[in-house]
DNA sequence: CACAAATCTTGACTCGTTCAAGAAAAGGCG
DNA sequence: CGCCTTTTCTTGAACGAGTCAAGATTTGTG
């Protein structure tokens, strides 16, 4: 996963290839599970002048657009990844909120047989792991959910 | 369920019974599924004086308790359920954010076998179903997932 | 190379949620 | 039953992720 690779990702969906998209998906690459704060901070790195707002929309239509996941635990900010169309599931940390990707366990669509849906059309079965990372469980729970990894700025 | 069990709820959890307290129990039990908007208004029915702080709170203990559960599917706001400890997961509609119960499909535990946690310590797997709901399935979809059910004050 | 559409910058703003300080209510005890 | 301590609630300000809007730049096409 190169420039060259994520210019043909984007042309693929049909996106302008610019500056501040393919520092988005860098940044996003380099930061598995980063927050919108996070990405941005991650960008200004490489490219100074974009704003927070470019980042916002370059995340929003590659999310539209499949190139990145969008993922949202409760309590938590939204957060990014590039592993795409895997049916991967997340682990999240009730301590610190760090995020770590789980395999499906059960089969390429896992749970995606409700019993009874009520009606609604289901074209995805999200799986989210609660529980306590490694470093919460040996260390005495200081931490709080809101201290993670990178911080933001604007 | 009526105010006496909802006593009994608070008195068993070491929580003080207070009006505010038994009416948003007795909001979430006739809303489920409601946000702490639709709560606030739903109690204000009974209780005018009741602040949207003490909302908060109450659901803040109520949730810590176990009393009632609090879930936030991505892009959404908190929304509350009475219905806990039976392990029923949830479908949302992606155009008007609706939320509807779907008993577990797999078994008391779903998909709580993750192939490798990375030394995670996981206590609960959360399943979130993604789909359209009935009536934005036959009507074409205006709705957005912005204007939901009830709305809130302040 | 010029042009239209898409994208980005700038800056204000929304709104769910939290923080903080003091007032009011709950429940144990005498 | 009424006092006292603690918990809970009211009031009002503040925070912050995310959105809106208008105008400037850039992209890719003809």
């Amino acid at each position: 996963m190169d420039d060259h690779d994520f210019e043909h990702l984007l042309r693929g969906a049909d996106l302008r290839v610019t500056r501040p998209r393919l520092a988005v998906l860098r940044a996003v690459r380099r930061h598995p599970h980063a927050d919108t704060g996070s990405v941005l901070a991650a960008v200004r790195l490489e490219e100074p002048a974009v704003s927070h707002q470019a980042v916002y929309d370059v995340l929003g239509v590659l999310s539209e657009s499949g190139l990145v996941r969008r993922i949202q635990p409760a309590g938590s900010v939204a957060r990014y990844e590039l592993r795409v169309g895997d049916n991967h599931h997340h682990v999240v940390c009730r301590s610190c909120g760090e995020v770590a990707d789980v395999d499906c366990a059960v089969g390429v669509r896992p749970c995606l047989d409700a019993s009874d849906t009520h009606g609604f059309v289901i074209d995805e079965a999200e799986v989210t792991y609660w529980g306590t990372c490694p470093s919460c469980s040996t260390t005495s729970p200081t931490t709080s959910p809101t201290a993670s990894s990178a911080s933001s700025s604007n």
